[in-house]
DNA sequence: GGGAGCATGTAACGGGTTACATGATTGG
DNA sequence: CCAATCATGTAACCCGTTACATGCTCCC
């Protein structure tokens, strides 16, 4: 098995979609990422989707038609080659040290919260709350796509659905985390401290690296 | 409260840093979201850590100085201003849409694994675990630390704390995740699992026909 | 037949990275 | 005293974005 391509992931992820699909469109791929791929790892901008399409054809990864006569209108619709396939296989297996990233930005919020208000730091967790709720949601419903998936002689979706729901129980843990934390926050709206009136505060060393 | 300036949220992350300490270096602040931003939010580059200071200093968020005779060699030591703090304050406040990201390479891996072997997939799965464990332990000491930290005039290291044992809650869930996942796919090498066994997904919806 | 929204892109920008350069400190 | 590591950046690159342009389709 020789190295895979060296792509960003993304290349890799909108390569994989191709691996279940006999065909796919920009947009397709773009509309299942947003309902699916979006909850574990990305989902990148459709334009983004159209120029990494454009890449993977370039290396022989995919192949593209247009669209038929009986298609209705003009555009590109691509599958995946054999050399593609035998990339992401190769991908999949090749060992790697990436971490996964939670990037969460109401998180990051709360931990500035000394700087306002208590009840304006109860307001951020409740907004995520019913975020998460809404997400959970459209996790279930590519749950039950998938799951009616027919496979005739294509891949199962056994593996994606594993990994939706592994993802969905990651994003409940959000979701609980939150509602705990609303719960130490009570009640009180408790002013912050805005500012270190003196400016003689005394110092704080080292940023917790064990103590 | 004027509108806060358009900067990325990394800049104001870092610019969230420095509302804790009197004073950091560049150094200090990446090795402070390496051990604590990191597992909610982002990491950034050492670089990118260098250059964010220089925008804020530009605009007059965040002031410098150099090292003084009795700091052992030269660097610049940065230190948040009023405008800086207000800055934060108004970012912390201005509602976003923003939803938060999972980038888990592990689980954008098995969503393919109908590629390669089950055996491969599992070792997938287990090098996760092995790091996801390494990194709860990670996220502990950063705990410890920050409650260890005394605040004499500087802020409560309460919320920062409880934003850690949030981001720990929802690692956890990957953990787990990936160890009923493990289970799931089973001591073989060959068939695919087409049950439940562990009851651990048994959250599943029954399979209707959606989109 | 015209507006709303679907669908397919292109261009330019900026955020974030890797690779590189350099001095200071520590320790074998 | 030399090597390793700490520490501080700079430069170039590319991933991913937003903003924009354009044609098609539906439906009122």
């Amino acid at each position: 098995m020789s190295a895979p391509p060296d792509l960003p992931a993304t290349g890799y992820a909108i390569l994989g979609m191709l691996c279940f699909e006999r065909e796919l469109t920009g947009y397709d791929a773009k509309k299942w990422s947003d309902a699916s791929l979006g909850h574990f790892y990305w989902s990148p901008a459709t334009s983004h989707v159209y120029r990494e399409l454009a890449r993977l054809e370039a290396l022989g990864l995919v192949a593209a038609r247009e669209a038929t006569p009986d298609e209705p209108r003009t555009k590109r619709i691509y599958r995946i080659t054999p050399a593609g396939r035998d990339a992401v296989a190769a991908w999949v297996t090749r060992p790697t040290a990436d971490a996964v990233v939670l990037k969460h930005p109401a998180a990051l919020r709360v931990w500035l919260g000394h700087l306002v208000a208590r009840e304006q730091v109860r307001e951020i967790v409740e907004r995520h709350i019913e975020q998460v709720e809404t997400r959970l949601a459209t996790i279930d419903e590519s749950l039950e796509g998938a799951q009616a998936i027919p496979t005739d002689g294509l891949p199962s979706m056994e593996l994606p659905c594993a990994v939706l729901r592994w993802s969905r129980a990651i994003h409940r843990a959000d979701l609980d985390g939150a509602r705990d934390l609303l719960r130490e926050l009570g009640g009180g709206t408790g002013a912050a401290v805005t500012s270190d009136p003196t400016g003689a505060a005394s110092r704080r060393r080292a940023p917790p690296s064990a103590g």
